[in-house]
DNA sequence: TTGACAAGTGACCGATCGTTCACTATAATA
DNA sequence: TATTATAGTGAACGATCGGTCACTTGTCAA
């Protein structure tokens, strides 16, 4: 019962750092949502700060076991098409699921301020992206599906934009249809451009 | 001389808020960082918020002047060489300018609080530098340089990257220099993969 | 010279911040 | 049944927050 309401916690902290920051939110607000007092969040996390390093952790542990062990990581895809499909798949799922969502939100706030902020931020939003398609750009082309190029080169072109359009999500929630069909017209724009076909 | 401290009160302003927040900055410091004592702001702006607001007129005003024209769009490349002068002129700029690094800092941490920072946001990470590439683009296309195809999806295909590499400065300045090659290289990649030559 | 006004000051306001602490209720353990 | 540990409470703490106000200073026009 103890561990339930450090994680419940835990996951208030991380909806209100997501829309309001560390320093734009206080433990009043924080507790009263889970219909507690302030002072018992205290039996808990000995500081606010603690709070914040905790969610950091959650972050940093669920990041590594999601995108960091390689048995983890999408197979290659045998065919063009199937890339598209694995790239919208991963995009439904990155922009729907709440926590996610949430948690690009902190880090996006919070990059600035906190060094190991920064440091998730660059993964999630960059890196993470670049080394997550570097091996499967570079099975493609192993299989003739796409031509020969720096596959590094190929997976930063390729993940970057969508990346932006998964931001854009974020920021504008309305406009998640549009920006998922955007994704997906660029996935195929993509594939066109680097496709080893020899047809027109 | 009033207008000189409101000016200096918003440069510090804008300084503050993009490295700890709006929520996160306090006019004492504010103040003090100026010389002066935290009433005194009072005879500028009638309330913290009203500083803000000011400065997002600032940004959007400067946006508008600075982007929004389109006598200041710059002129379409006479070749594909030309064309990557001009976007590391461009990122050049736009990362060593601390006031335009500012800027996008201050928007990144709050977009997701304010509304016409959002807009902002999402002027300057996306919409803003697909829509100045894509006559750019287009006018290419005319000229023979790049194969036909759609300008804009071109625009965001080529912008996104950068943009994503402009992000990684504001965050992680010590990597600028690699970063800026990185942006090279990928504006020759992305020529190499578009150009209209017949040469293999 | 005087009067008006803008700019800056320092003391102070109530509200809110994170945090502490003595206390109670509860449930498991001995 | 008595004991102990845990979770939650409510009052209170000092610090800090944004903001107000009476006051002084300097400047310039009348």
């Amino acid at each position: 019962m103890a561990k339930d309401t450090k994680e419940r916690i835990l996951d208030t902290a991380l909806e209100l750092f997501s829309k309001n920051g560390y320093s734009g939110t206080n433990i009043r607000e924080l507790t009263a949502s889970l219909g507690m007092v302030k002072s018992s969040m205290y039996k808990h996390f000995e500081s606010k700060e603690e709070i914040w390093n905790t969610l950091l952790d959650r972050m940093t542990a669920y990041y590594a076991e999601r995108f960091g062990s390689a048995e983890n990581l999408p197979p290659v895809p045998d065919s063009a098409e199937e890339l598209v499909s694995m790239t919208m798949r991963m995009v439904d799922f990155t922009v729907l699921d709440e926590r996610i969502v949430m948690t690009r939100k902190v880090l996006a706030i919070e990059q600035f301020r906190d060094g190991r902020a920064k440091e998730l931020a660059t993964k999630h939003f960059l890196s993470g992206l670049t080394e997550m398609f570097t091996p499967i750009f570079a099975g493609m082309m192993e299989k003739g599906i796409f031509k020969r190029d720096d596959p590094r080169m190929l997976a930063f072109a390729y993940t970057s934009p969508i990346s932006a359009l998964i931001h854009l999500c974020d920021r504008e929630p309305e406009t998640t249809e549009e920006a998922i069909r955007q994704a997906e017209a660029f996935s195929r724009h993509f594939i066109k451009i680097y496709e080893a076909k020899n047809d027109g």
